[in-house]
DNA sequence: CGCACGCTATGACAGCGGTCATAGTAAGTG
DNA sequence: CACTTACTATGACCGCTGTCATAGCGTGCG
């Protein structure tokens, strides 16, 4: 039971989360993430037995944990931490991606929303539960710049907000300006937010 | 040919939005669209010979007026327009739907996005016009309140992006908190980017 | 009446979806 | 060696999907 898991289990729910960001959920066969996890079918049933719902559950649930992994590290990234500057890098993350690899891809949490939040319960609550893991270190790292707590909720709020809907209509227009618009209209509004003393 | 049309087909499309919305393209069957229209399954093929692919395209195009009609009709509904007011007002539209008939439902043309960006090369273009359908009004809104030009486009995005965004982080919450706290935040913001005059 | 045209009605088809059942391998343990 | 446990391998099943083919209705026109 002890780190015997670094194989085919997780690439799958890489994988899954791969092909939804792409896709939608229900364009995305159970056969098609493990061929594209190089998996044998079969491993499936095996590692999740709770079937699809799980599988799209648990690439959810690693698609929030990325995004506020990578929190941290656009900070310390960061010469002098700013709310501008973490939002800049947040969507450079999607800017970079566009214009080296193309518009495929959207972002799998909010594909699973979309496909799955009337229709399937447990993975309303898993996207729910993302959103909440992601927004959570861009209000701390806001309260860590001087922004007052409630207010630091709020920005973190239309920070995601704002980012998940320039990403869907940048995939829409083929073209990264509704996110470079986005980070430069909402900058100086982010760092007006901060807390200055003498 | 003169409005011969406000029968079977155009309520088929109208249904093809409203299942789209809420559960996405792919789950979203065409046998399904004819039942909630209340039409004859064998009109399908006859409306519309494109198929699925044509429908849904149909489907975000109404959307995409619709959204634009709305702009106005927001307009005329403010005493006294100011960016903030507008922007209050679309965001009214979805908490006002969300606390009234629940969170089934969220935006058709992001749906369409998210499920065919990449797969149907018809249906993007349609989204992207959908899109751009949507913020020329808002835009033009803004230029009418003294905004300047460039910027009332860019604000115009970011009006749409933030309302977009939110609406997909309030249906995974199943609270309207997103979509009012963007309303407040950016408020603020918009107004700023009038041309003030003695 | 005859014919055309707009629309509707079904049924069939081929494909793919997730899931289940069952059997098989391989390694480790006693 | 027997036996368990972890994982893999297939194949079949059933339901559903979009699409096509074909035939039927009903109205209006000549």
């Amino acid at each position: 039971m002890a780190v015997p898991e670094r194989g085919a289990r997780e690439r799958m729910v890489f994988s899954a989360a791969q092909l939804i960001r792409r896709d939608g959920v229900a364009a995305t066969g159970m056969r098609e993430v493990a061929a594209h996890a190089g998996a044998p079918r079969g491993s499936l049933q095996h590692y999740f037995p709770g079937g699809k719902e799980q599988l799209v559950n648990e690439a959810v649930e690693w698609a929030g944990r990325y995004a506020a992994d990578r929190v941290a590290r656009f900070l310390a990234a960061l010469p002098e931490p700013t709310p501008s500057g973490l939002f800049a890098e947040m969507v450079r993350q999607w800017t970079d991606e566009y214009e080296s690899v193309g518009f495929a891809g959207g972002c799998p949490v909010a594909a699973a929303t979309v496909d799955c939040a009337e229709s399937t319960a447990s993975t309303r609550a898993a996207v729910a539960e993302a959103f909440a893991t992601w927004t959570a270190p861009v209000a701390r790292a806001l309260t860590d710049m001087r922004v007052p707590e409630e207010r630091a909720a709020a920005l973190a709020t239309l920070m995601v907000s704002a980012l998940e809907g320039a990403i869907v209509m940048a995939r829409a227009e083929r073209d990264i300006r509704p996110l470079t618009t986005v980070a430069r209209e909402l900058g100086p509004l982010l760092d007006a937010a901060m807390i200055q003393d003498g």
